[in-house]
DNA sequence: ATGACGATTATGTATATACATATTGAAGCG
DNA sequence: CGCTTCAATATGTATATACATAATCGTCAT
């Protein structure tokens, strides 16, 4: 066996070793075969199956015990953990991208732009203790003629200072922050709410039709960024997240 | 140096040394100190920077790359990545968990149960090609006095032959699938929605209330095995979902 | 100029080895 | 019987080494 000796699969496409011994075992637990429980082979059991070093099958285990598929217990071995508690990846596109994936036109409109000293609301949503100065800014989304979202957003002139200088005419607050600020976190709501008549007006709608609000707060390396609240029409908008849980 | 040594933090913490590595190129890219296409130190270098092997550096940088911060290039190095598209790591609980952690008491309510052939509307709902035996399942979710959600639930009975059996009075149904099959994947979708009069009666809200809807369709191995629709009135309900662009 | 080609270089993946660490289980003892 | 101690064992993390692979760069001939 040669060093870097790679698997021809059934389908024929090429698997490193490591990532065979992975998905072998991966669909073993979910199909089923290994239940919750179940004590998966020692790694020197998983070295003379595979015909490999133990630093490739441990490599593999790692990366499954990493992704929450197995335990692992020192002196006793590995096992198949019990189904976790469900979690789902939801892709948060940027709107411009969404819309343009329906086929239609694309257009952004800057409604409302402040700056002001924040209160204790802004602070209470930006999670800020102390006070200073922040940018307000309300904008809508356009899907061909009709809004497609209304975007209400809160920037910490503190963490970005060079929002104070831009008027956000012609590029959104969105894309305009991804390509200046790298964030670290950030922290999804997502609710129902009825329209009430501000929301009604801005996106054309009956005042207490039902609405999608997604709401995100960032942070850069510990500092508050942004808040931004988007709220959809109830008919324009599904969020779809797809998950597989474990990531090979 | 000997071969196992770990690192003492400033805060007494103890890390593996290729942890260390990896939180400190990590805090440079996420800080911006290393902005978008800044190339990374070349192993090597980083070998050198740590007194370390060029297998603890390549792990390190591996790690980083899979969690989509850095790209690697063969021959040119390593650089960091233009901010991804957000996503987000969506917890779904379950029921009773989220209505205890409340401080409420959970109370769980068969409302309907229904054998029966899909239809083509059941089909479409599960993914079915062919038609085949169903289960069809209305139930509420209370905490304390008050419904928390409402729950309408369709099973494969192909996948799951056993749940023909099960009344569903007891358990809930989706308690009962967890523990029962392992499911490889899932598609979640959350909308907003105007309460019907079924739904309003169910909930004991006014009808055209908004309401948060959250489905989710669940494979076990290429199986449908159920689909299953969440109503919660748009008070009760907040999804959160907190995400870091990296998983250390 | 330009295109072919080989050397160079950085990463990708595997090996064998070494020692650390946590936990189990059995032996020994009051 | 209960407690301590100690050896055995599986995983955790690091080392040095080896060869593969892909991309780039310079050289040289056309």
């Amino acid at each position: 066996m040669s060093m870097a000796e790679t698997a021809e699969m059934e389908d024929g496409e090429t698997l490193s070793l490591h990532q065979r011994i992975l998905s072998d075992i991966r669909e073993k637990i979910l199909s089923g075969a290994w239940a919750p429980g179940h004590r998966i082979p020692f790694e020197h059991e998983l070295t003379a199956e595979y015909r490999c070093s133990r630093m490739t099958v441990n490599k593999a285990l790692s990366q499954l015990a990493k992704a929450g598929l197995i335990e692992r217990r020192r002196r006793s071995g590995s096992f198949v953990r019990q189904p976790q508690s469900q979690a789902a990846v939801l892709e948060l596109h940027d709107i411009r991208i969404e819309v343009e994936a329906l086929g239609l036109p694309y257009r952004y409109e800057r409604l409302e732009r402040l700056k002001r000293r924040s209160g204790a609301e802004d602070r209470a949503l930006l999670g800020l203790s102390a006070p200073g100065p922040v940018l307000w800014l309300e904008s809508l989304h356009f899907a061909g003629e009709r809004p497609f979202a209304l975007e209400q957003r809160l920037i910490n002139l503190s963490a970005v200072a060079e929002a104070a200088e831009e008027a956000f005419f012609e590029i959104a607050p969105g894309p305009w922050l991804i390509g200046r600020v790298p964030w670290s976190e950030a922290e999804h709501r997502i609710r129902a709410m009825a329209a009430d008549d501000h929301v009604a007006d801005a996106l054309d709608i009956d005042p207490g039709a039902p609405c999608l609000v997604v709401e995100r707060r960032t942070w850069s390396a510990e500092h508050p960024v942004t808040h931004v609240r988007f709220v959809y029409p109830a008919e324009s908008h599904t969020l779809v997240a797809r998950f597989t849980p474990s990531q090979g």
